[in-house]
DNA sequence: TGGTGGCCGTCAGGGAATTGTCAGCATTTG
DNA sequence: CAAATGCTGACAATTCCCTGACGGCCACCA
């Protein structure tokens, strides 16, 4: 975990410092706006935590600046106790938390962890096998970059296919899995539904194992 | 975008939901702590506001007790002035924010908001996607500069899908939060809504994946 | 208080996409 | 070679979604 910690008094720059390594970060520290902006937006942090009153450059300008550019990393801003106008408009140019000094440093380490914590629970929704990439949050299939338009059954096989990539699946588990225990369909439905499948997705994509199933082979786009 | 209110004292609970309802959330209250940990695990809310002192049952355990259970919508806890040991058991519980009582209105709005935001997500006040921008603070939405004129649900409509852009929201979904857990209407109400938006966001934005649901894409395909 | 306009849920019709089935063909297996 | 297994194209039924119209409801205003 990398942190990046702004606050032109040294002496509470230099104890934040102190804490957050002892809970586990590696941190960098400046008291220059100017500098906190240029290590914000060049180097990756897990976490910034940034002082408002700076020189040179105003904290909620850098802060600002950041998000403009794209910068989404978690901000904590420390602010003059009771300034809650300044508050309201630093929580809505893009801060993720505020805490009022003087402040005890153990609240700082906690909400310094519910940030990190929060900001990681943005995983890739993403899969890649057989050079195919199935994005699973918007429910499309993407080769070469391209936008493959599928079928909502088309797309479930594949996905199914696709999280279980490497692995052989027999035709009755996907009959299973598409139409959970209703039997009344023909085995030839999986069939047909492959081979649209390979009409959309391209050849040598799904192997058939004859006699056991199909399968995606597990390589990588 | 559906809220939950817990707070004993009625006047302020009163004063919090007409707040909340002006800023376009629709809202649940209840002063009492066993109610409350119902609702919070049965219902699908995008917020929750936790006062911590409760008759039956202690705001911290009915949060406990939530995230023990799987529930992740992010909590924001009222808390006494100065209790700080009990703001960081919060947090550290689970939590994601705390204000401190007393508070102003537009303060618990503002984190509200960002709450709101960061668990979808987002960092800003604005949030961009598919040719469109949202201006959660002044309730608008922009294309190329100009101000679209919306109808309260056509707004919360685009507002949810624009808080999950990228990913595919079922049309129930829509109706659950729309009109929180009243199943009374037609799922063609949706469907009709949809068409009203498309009308003034233009084509291309809100696209449709058959039989699962809506999506604004966030990458353009 | 009565009128007016916007909002929104419902209905009904239609069109297009989807998908199961069938029949025939190709390939593999014993 | 024959049987079994899988592939393929065509077809039709069904489902899903879009769209325009209508009317109830509510807020606003004279």
């Amino acid at each position: 975990m990398r942190a990046l910690i702004v606050e032109d008094e040294p002496r509470i720059r230099a104890d934040i410092e102190t804490g957050m390594q002892a809970a586990g970060f590696s941190c960098d520290a400046t008291g220059d706006g100017e500098e906190a902006w240029f290590l914000g937006d060049t180097e990756a942090y897990d976490l910034v935590i940034l002082d408002l009153g700076l020189p040179k450059m105003d904290g909620l300008a850098v802060l600002k600046r950041w998000r403009a550019a794209g910068r989404e990393m978690p901000v904590l801003i420390l602010t003059a106790r009771g300034a809650w106008p300044e508050r309201v408009e630093g929580i809505d140019s893009g801060a993720d938390d505020y805490l009022a000094k003087p402040f005890r440093l153990e609240e700082l380490l906690a909400r310094a962890r519910a940030l990190v914590r929060r900001a990681a629970g943005h995983a890739s929704a993403l899969i890649a096998a057989g050079g195919l990439t199935l994005d699973t949050r918007q429910m499309r299939v993407l080769r070469d970059g391209a936008v493959l338009a599928m079928s909502p059954l088309e797309y479930r096989l594949l996905a199914y296919l696709m999280h279980h990539k490497g692995r052989v699946v027999s035709a009755g588990e996907l009959l299973e899995h598409l139409h959970g225990g209703d039997d009344s369909r023909d085995a030839n439905a999986v069939e047909a539904l492959i081979m649209r499948l390979r009409k959309k997705v391209g050849p040598n994509v799904i192997e058939t194992r004859r006699g056991f199933g199909y399968l995606i082979a597990d390589i990588p786009a």
